[in-house]
DNA sequence: GTTTAGCACTCCTTCTATATGAGTGCTAAC
DNA sequence: GTTAGCACTCATATAGAAGGAGTGCTAAAC
């Protein structure tokens, strides 16, 4: 699945200042129109008085650096993706967003406590602004530690054990013993496994505990086993790569450059198996900013006709998750790099307030 | 959004013997094949040694009475809505699972124990042995009662609120107090409201007792007013129509009748939009057995192109919600009838073992 | 009365030919 | 270095013709 893009053809040397400024106009009027530029526009649409045969001579040498080719030899010509990248490394002149648009999203944010709702809502928000898909992988805990375990007894032969974990998630689960304890047995229980457990890395003292509890033989063990099964379960699931929240698949599907139904099919399909997104969120966890990903750039052939534009959010200061949107190559970076770079940071100050 | 359906516009009266059984072969030949069947086909399936033109006859009857179709003028013939129905409701031979297939599906069901884990495993499996998506409404919560309420006092001004909903459903939250309370504190709160709320009708109690809380002014009151407000929310939820889980919406990308992007994206919206779904499957929470939605017959437009197979589910002997399979109207339906019957039963017999 | 052969007719599909037009590359002149 | 001119390419659109599947109707056969 995972493939190594192949480079440019020609050298790619410097470009002249008026070949930069011909393709700069060329990559915007292109994501604007989403067809194919001739040299007659280009000329029409460029400032000094050029003929459309002098353009015709630098999209010539254009094309032979490979930043753009002609879909057909009697059509105008479109960007590769090196194009788009020298166009977004270099040419791009992004358009902050507004500072009501910034209020309006802040206030959004504003409405949900809950840490699952407030990565909803985000991921919501980021596929409405942009109409593509947004994604957002969820805080990553980083040690692997259980902060405080509680058993509640219900009615009959059931305990719920609650897990508390670093980073205030909770978890929760029913478990049926074979005999009814007694209320002392549980906060006995639980006094016990929170020494234990909390604050350290649950990996290292697991099995220490678990053979102590052998040893011990003690018949609330069945709690307690419970209990550990269950932190094991999720930090396991934790290291396995995590998830994500994803929104607006369907925005996609809106996307002339989309229409191939099949490649939609695979594109969800990735989507709902989650691994290679997930691989590839993980490639800008640890880069500075926001981070964009053109075409067969990702390394996913279901995302060759795709760009994805990420950045990290961080909680406390440190980076627990990455963001991003996901839609055709021929998307408005100018737009989106500011949106993924200020949701980022909404993101990480709402979670900072629930914790 | 909601349509009523249209009848048939010629009598619906009696079909003879011969045209029904033309009738159901050349359905099953068109959901088998996905073509216009023409008469010539239609007498070489026959037993029977009848001509074409005299098949043309019988078929032109049976589009008279508006149970099939021409495309065009000189394609074969493809059911209507009502040619569907009537083939349904009295012609279809079901093809029973065999007893292999059962075993696998329950050897699935075995897996898992988390009840939410359940409709999960539920929904994909109906969407991978159907090829087509799977739907399963969550159970619903028949009377909104309070089991049980737990705070578990955690760090700082944080205190844990633990719900035990009627159906065994958790739920959790943690909320930052003015002040810090103590062990005693939080007991007698969770005592207090375990006493008031506990099996008791939810939505009979609260309000007694919000104005009991406003009297007293204790100021345990934050505590117990966050527990009151989950309560409430949850029990709206509930009342706003539930939820349900889906599964293999790509499955549907793959079939050529769902090849219009337009029609498929307006679809995937109604499946995120879930209201109109939920009314649909609503409809049959009351039917006993398999329910069948054909084409238009649904009401909603998105549906049109799609046909609905669905069957209530039990537990402990109370229905408690719905579960299908949605796919184009070519559809096997014999095959598809046992399959959500099988399924329901086993989701049943799944969630009895969870409580 | 039912069945069937025959036949004209419709209309989708495919193929071919042709025109149109947008845009190019090249050359030669400015 | 720039530009006008021109031949060339190729996607797109349109029209006509051939082919074929399937129909409806009529009249004859059973």
């Amino acid at each position: 699945m995972k493939r190594t893009g192949e480079m440019s053809k020609s050298s790619p040397s410097a470009v002249s200042g008026r070949a930069q400024q011909l393709l700069k106009l060329l990559v915007e009027r292109y994501i604007r129109e989403g067809q194919p530029i001739g040299s007659r526009t280009l000329a029409r649409g460029l400032g000094m008085d050029l003929s459309p045969a002098s353009i015709r001579n630098v999209m010539a040498d254009l094309e032979d650096m490979g930043l753009i080719k002609a879909p057909h030899t009697s059509a105008g010509r479109i960007p590769t993706v090196q194009g788009y990248r020298l166009f977004v490394d270099s040419l791009l002149t992004v358009k902050p967003l507004e500072q009501c648009e910034v209020h309006a999203l802040r206030d959004k944010f504003g409405q949900t406590a809950d840490p699952q709702q407030v990565l909803v809502t985000a991921s919501s928000l980021l596929s409405e602004v942009s109409s593509m898909a947004g994604v957002i992988m969820v805080p990553r805990r980083e040690q692997a530690t259980v902060r405080q375990v509680e058993f509640v007894s219900l009615s009959d032969n059931r305990v719920l054990v609650v897990l508390v974990l670093s980073g205030h998630e909770v978890q929760n689960r029913v478990i049926h013993t074979s005999r009814r304890y007694s209320p002392s047995e549980l906060t006995q229980a639980a006094n016990y496994l929170n020494h234990a457990l909390s604050g350290k890395d649950f990996n290292k003292v697991r099995d220490a505990l678990l053979n102590e509890m052998r040893e011990t033989q003690e018949n609330i063990n069945q709690l307690m086993m419970a209990a550990i099964e269950m932190a094991n379960r999720t930090f396991q699931g934790a290291e396995e790569g995590g998830d994500y929240v994803l929104a607006g698949q369907t925005n996609l599907m809106a996307y002339a450059e989309m229409a191939d139904i099949e490649r939609l099919r695979l594109l969800f399909e990735a989507f709902n198996r989650k691994r290679d997104i997930l691989h590839l969120l993980d490639q800008s966890l640890h880069a500075q900013g926001v981070q964009i990903f053109i075409g067969e750039e990702s390394g996913y052939e279901v995302l060759d006709s795709c760009s994805v534009v990420t950045s990290p959010y961080e909680v406390e200061g440190e980076v627990v998750g990455v963001l991003g949107v996901i839609g055709p190559t021929r998307m408005a970076y100018d737009r989106l790099i500011p949106l993924v770079d200020v949701t980022a940071r909404l993101l990480g100050a709402a979670l900072n307030q629930t914790q």
